[in-house]
DNA sequence: TATTTCCTAGAACGATAGTTCTACCAAGCC
DNA sequence: GGCTTGGTAGAACTATCGTTCTAGGAAATA
């Protein structure tokens, strides 16, 4: 309806994607849906992506890599590894504040289809893989004695955090969860 | 199929009915897999359940009190706090082990529906603020100053063990996490 | 024997949604 | 002018799936 008229037809498709399936879910969002959102002719869509399953996969795709830039953004290079950690709760807690969260996009696509459409969970136990070796590579500058189990207990707190934000509807949880990954930081061996 | 045969045709409905809607998601499974799987004709089904609605919505709040039956189990009245606590995640370990494990049932329902179908969503929703104060009673007992907020940070604790558990295949997430744990139990105000 | 209860088998309806097909328009380029 | 490119509009095909309908069987009960 009111799309950028301003941008190319893929473009505004990609958007338009986007926006709906992290909304109301892939499997409640149909083409018709799309191209209405875009402001495409059916035809169009089906000429950059030639079926659903490829658009989906390209909004997940996508999506990891905006989103971990995104996440990542919030550490800096020059910064200790703890306060970097301690920062993606931050960032977190922005997330949580913002009108439009709701909740991983890869664990909801995970929920709607299981391992039985395996190319939608892999990618999404691929983006989940990914944040974890983004945070081991924090945990690689410091001098941890174990820096993979610290990154898998980090990792267990900010998804945590991320279902109870959604799920419980507990804006605070990157509070707390802070918190907590502070006192992880300082009692480590 | 190979349904028990001996219990009440509506019991088999229910039986397959959750075993599918669990394993392949509630969206992925239609009737005819129900019926099916539970060996009974589709108006047996239709005598019992009017809509498929009302099966997934008996599915979900019927695993609700069955699941939580369960964890709970794993405290004793006479058990300190901190230890009742910390047998949550013994029995967050059992379950990755299983074989059958697939993550958590309402974390996925959230992730096919969203909150389009608000009825499912808000049974999620119920389950997770049911476990919340299931745990919050335990931390009732003992004589921490905030119990909401330390029980806050336990079910980020637990919910993160789980996600990962699922989409990061972390079957000892539960040790991990129970780790942390400890750690905030002993270090808490 | 008649009747009710519980169940089965399978056709059929109706809606949705992914996909394809036909026809057409406008702009730029040779 | 003719051709390619990139787009629109909308009908139509196809499959799936939730749901309803018809017909009938088997066992218990009256």
């Amino acid at each position: 309806m009111a799309a950028d008229k301003l941008l190319p037809a893929k473009e505004r498709i990609i958007k338009a994607a986007e926006r709906l399936f992290y909304d109301e879910g892939i499997q409640a969002i149909g083409i018709d849906r799309i191209i209405q959102e875009a402001g495409v002719a059916l035809n169009t869509l089906y000429k950059y992506f030639p079926s659903k399953a490829v658009l989906v996969e390209r909004y997940l795709r996508d999506r990891d890599v905006r989103w971990r830039k995104w996440f990542n953004s919030y550490t800096r290079p020059e910064a200790t590894f703890k306060h970097n950690i301690l920062s993606l709760f931050d960032a977190l807690n922005d997330w949580f504040h913002e009108e439009t969260f709701r909740g991983c996009a890869f664990i909801n696509a995970a929920g709607e289809f299981g391992d039985t459409k395996s190319d939608i969970f892999e990618i999404s136990r691929e983006h989940k893989k990914n944040i974890y070796l983004d945070v081991l590579k924090l945990c690689h500058d410091s001098n941890v004695i174990n820096p993979e189990k610290l990154t898998r207990q980090v990792m267990i707190i900010i998804e945590g955090a991320i279902v109870r934000a959604y799920l419980n509807d507990d804006k605070d949880a990157a509070l707390w969860a802070k918190e907590v990954c502070l006192l992880l930081l300082e009692n480590y061996d």
